[in-house]
DNA sequence: GGATTATAGTTGACAAAAGCAACTTTATTT
DNA sequence: AAATAAAGTTGCTTTTGTCAACTATAATCC
């Protein structure tokens, strides 16, 4: 039955979102947020710059809280701003050197986070776990996730 | 390189954070957070009843937080209180009827939301994604996670 | 068995995270 | 040129979550 499937699939959900609890509990001790830091993220893989509008549309946020964290992020001197060619509404958003380096800690932290929690595995089943989860990609790609 | 696999592991969080994301929001439209609907969905799978201590434990939740929450929920007549036997400072909560009601409801419309989501799935792919949840599962029950 | 310590849950005060709507400025459409 | 739309800002509010102090009961330990 259909039913059962997705019922499956949210129990996998409801699992899963305890998971990613637990490996984003390390952000408390942090000076930044969970969605700062995914903005952080996006900033780092994107140095041909990103407006306010790029965020909004990739991370769902609301426009007014984004505006905010990064007035704060521009104060912290993290970011940079470049005005946009033909637009003068919005500019172009870069992390500055102190940016980056804030980001590589925060990135080296997670991934040492993150690599203790798996230790137990063996090099085999994270293989297999990776397998796992680029299947889930590729089938769930094919929907409007 | 383990650091690699680590890397592979954390791309694929931030992706399934935005799906349990997209999942989750339309619980935005309903009486109820994210938060309530967990601890209402383990009321239903626990008839026998729990303790607020079991809740603290189970979903991470700040006493006070949850205490609000369960005032809320008695308010509204959505559980029931019964004190514990050898235990007069432990009540074990339980779903009332309206609660059941409340829940059943809440329940089918994230049911039919995945579900929806999910519909461009042909059922053997949705037996392979099954699989791979299951093999994710499976392989992180080894692990502190 | 009485003092001490621990646990369950409540309450008050507060902070962080997020959302909403009105607004300004610049672009686009008609 | 006027009307409409879009980008980003600001003020205000709500929601969500945290912390510490407190009450009542239970468990531990001389």
């Amino acid at each position: 039955m259909k039913e059962d499937y997705i019922a499956q699939i949210r129990s996998f959900n409801r699992f899963y979102t305890m998971v990613i609890g637990i490996l984003d509990k390390n952000y408390l001790n942090t000076e930044f947020s969970l969605t700062e830091s995914r903005i952080m993220y996006e900033l780092n893989i994107h140095p041909e710059g990103m407006t306010a509008r790029d965020f909004i549309e990739l991370l769902h946020l609301d426009k007014g809280y984004l505006s905010r964290i990064l007035q704060q992020f521009e104060k912290k001197k993290l970011i940079e701003k470049k005005s946009v060619a033909h637009d003068k509404r919005s500019y172009l958003l870069y992390l500055s050197q102190t940016g980056k380096q804030a980001f590589s800690q925060l990135n080296e932290n997670s991934q040492l986070q993150t690599e203790e929690l798996l230790s137990p595995l063996k090099e085999k089943q994270m293989i297999k776990l990776i397998e796992h989860m680029n299947g889930i990609r590729q089938i769930l790609s094919q929907t409007n996730i």
